[in-house]
DNA sequence: GCAATAGGGGAAAAATTTATCCCTATCTGA
DNA sequence: TCAGATAGGGATAAATTTTTCCCCTATTGC
């Protein structure tokens, strides 16, 4: 497992949500775990751009911040399921206010990001 | 400047907000801007952690994205300060829940960060 | 002349995060 | 018997972000 060699800063509430939501597709996985897609293959289609490996990855590191817990059910095949905490469940608010600022904000959003990437590209 | 290698997904509110918000201090730099700490040196104060240089990179791309605007006074020693933009306004809300849910659980999330980094570093 | 102040930026290194590739199991259905 | 589904993990490479280091501009004050 790779080791930090910087500590985070953890002064602030913004620092402490940074540090648990921080990862490419955290608040998506906590996003469809809420929306009942529970097991991880549902959770691998929902997201196809993430390898199944960050997905896992990226889930551990929810459970270990208690946002989510993992259930294995001993059946063959595997059967696994992953649901919110109660800590959880309390961030799903503030996902859906970024989440509802982006959509409301489609158009402007997409337009100046792509202007950026071109003229990084230039 | 470097040049992405791999293009961001754009589908929904949350790939877009996460496209102009991440970023190590991205948000930090929106709530202090917005609390009227408008210079570049009053944010280095303000940001300790973050070093010069990459307070710059972050508020050129905060600029690019239309969530700032930046005023350059041609004086000497010279003074630069940044606004918020109309739409930038617009995003503070969003930036003040996740504050407050990370202030109001603040205890258990450094609880739980620390825990994860020790046994990272077991 | 030299330091301090205020704001920048290039290049390269280091840190960190993601992606790629390959392997392990077992059961079901064709 | 072979393909596919289900879940997981190690090793390594590549991508991306952040840090480090050093340099530049111009004026004011001593």
């Amino acid at each position: 497992m790779y080791e930090r060699k910087i500590l985070p800063n953890l002064n602030c509430g913004l620092d402490l949500i940074g540090e648990v939501l921080y990862g490419k597709w955290k608040i998506r996985l906590l996003w469809f775990i809420d929306q009942g897609h529970q097991r991880p293959s549902e959770l691998q289609r929902k997201i196809p751009d993430a390898t199944r490996r960050v997905l896992n990855i990226q889930l551990k590191e929810l459970e270990d911040h208690e946002l989510i817990t993992k259930k294995i059910y001993a059946v063959v095949p595997p059967k696994v399921e992953y649901s919110l905490t109660e800590f959880g469940k309390t961030v799903i608010p503030v996902i859906a206010a970024l989440g509802m600022w982006g959509d409301a904000n489609e158009e402007r959003l997409r337009d100046v990001i792509l202007r950026r990437l071109k003229s990084e590209n230039n």
